[in-house]
DNA sequence: ATTGCCATGTAACAAGTTACATGATTGT
DNA sequence: ACAATCATGTAACTTGTTACATGGCAAT
């Protein structure tokens, strides 16, 4: 849980923890720019926009590579695979620390300064967390129950490409839980007012 | 829960998430720079480069104001405090939607790529997880009792400028707690293997 | 001796967001 | 009619990190 080592000699030059994401997921299972940023959601919100040029790249250093699929209607899509040498650098670099966990929580600060107001406005922020994190659990524990309904056994298998996956789903949906557990507890301290 | 208005009324420019934390901050009490870093880090983990600027600006606009405090032995202080402007802002920003949260946690790519390495590995990693957690929450339950010893009802009261860290650092705990689980429960699926 | 804490600041860089660009299909 | 989904990309900008800079005191 140390800072990361940047210019690593697996690296050669500016490979991040985004670029390492991406491979970790193209491992996983083949998948379009489009698609790689909605299965990052879980873990790494990044956009469209940043990770399009980061896959070029990871492709210009033949990390991944890409096969065009024609679709009607619809804009063709780039399905990107791992490469040897991309499946090598990830084997290396996930015996690396892992740099320290990033934050930030603009809600939070609210609460930080929700004395200033009214409790009428705390109750109010802290109903509106409750419904966003309701509905991602709601998500969250869709898309468990498809994994388990496709892969069952798979996902306890750590050798099985779906393991990670479906572990940090479940941790996922223990923390959206937890955070929804505070709301309340906050909230029942807000009635006596 | 809304993506964050940029060039609100309130603010005319520039005013990020950051700023308002800072704000929030020196509003419950006088701070130096380089204290609001220590306090900030328990939901929003800033570098002082970043800090000292921002603080700066902030006076420039007379959101905040500082005075100097001479120390023996060590650096001159800048102690800053909230002005009436100050408030006024904050108080607005409030009632305005927060912006989604966001996590970053290169641990969890990690996680999610093990499967291409051993599953000793994964223990390893989990492991120091536990440790990075434990160590944390230990600190944490220790700035709990601290503020309890020195706040004791103060604390339950949505009024008291103490209410709002404290609901965080109890939440931060939960899930500190709560990730600390999960992480065992990773851990009895690999006993198998 | 060397690391860590206190305390502030700037410069160069990397990472991430917003806006611009295109365009068909499906659902409300 | 209007928004949402699929699908990719670039340009301009903001935010955040790393490194440079200074310097005394306390603890190991």
């Amino acid at each position: 849980m140390k800072r990361e080592v940047k210019n690593c000699i697996f690296a050669e030059i500016e490979m991040n923890s985004l670029a390492y994401a991406l491979l970790a997921m193209v491992a996983r299972k083949d998948c379009s720019g489009y698609e790689l940023v909605q299965l990052l959601e879980l873990f790494w919100q990044a956009k469209h926009s940043q990770v399009y040029p980061l896959l070029a790249k990871l492709e210009q250093k033949q990390y991944v590579a890409h096969r065009l699929v024609k679709q009607n209607g619809r804009p063709d899509k780039k399905i990107y695979r791992l490469t040897e040498q991309g499946r090598e650098i990830l084997s290396a670099w996930i015996h690396e620390e892992p740099a320290v966990p990033v934050v930030r929580d603009e809600f939070l600060t609210k609460i930080y300064a929700i004395w200033l107001t009214s409790t009428k406005r705390a109750r109010e922020l802290l109903h509106e967390r409750i419904q966003y994190f309701t509905d991602m659990l709601t998500d969250r524990l869709l898309k468990i129950r498809e994994m388990e309904e496709r892969w069952s056994d798979d996902l306890y298998d750590p050798h099985s490409p779906q393991f990670g996956r479906y572990m940090i789903l479940q941790r996922k949906t223990r923390l959206e839980q937890e955070e929804i557990n505070w709301c309340h507890w906050v909230l029942e301290r807000l009635k006596k007012d």
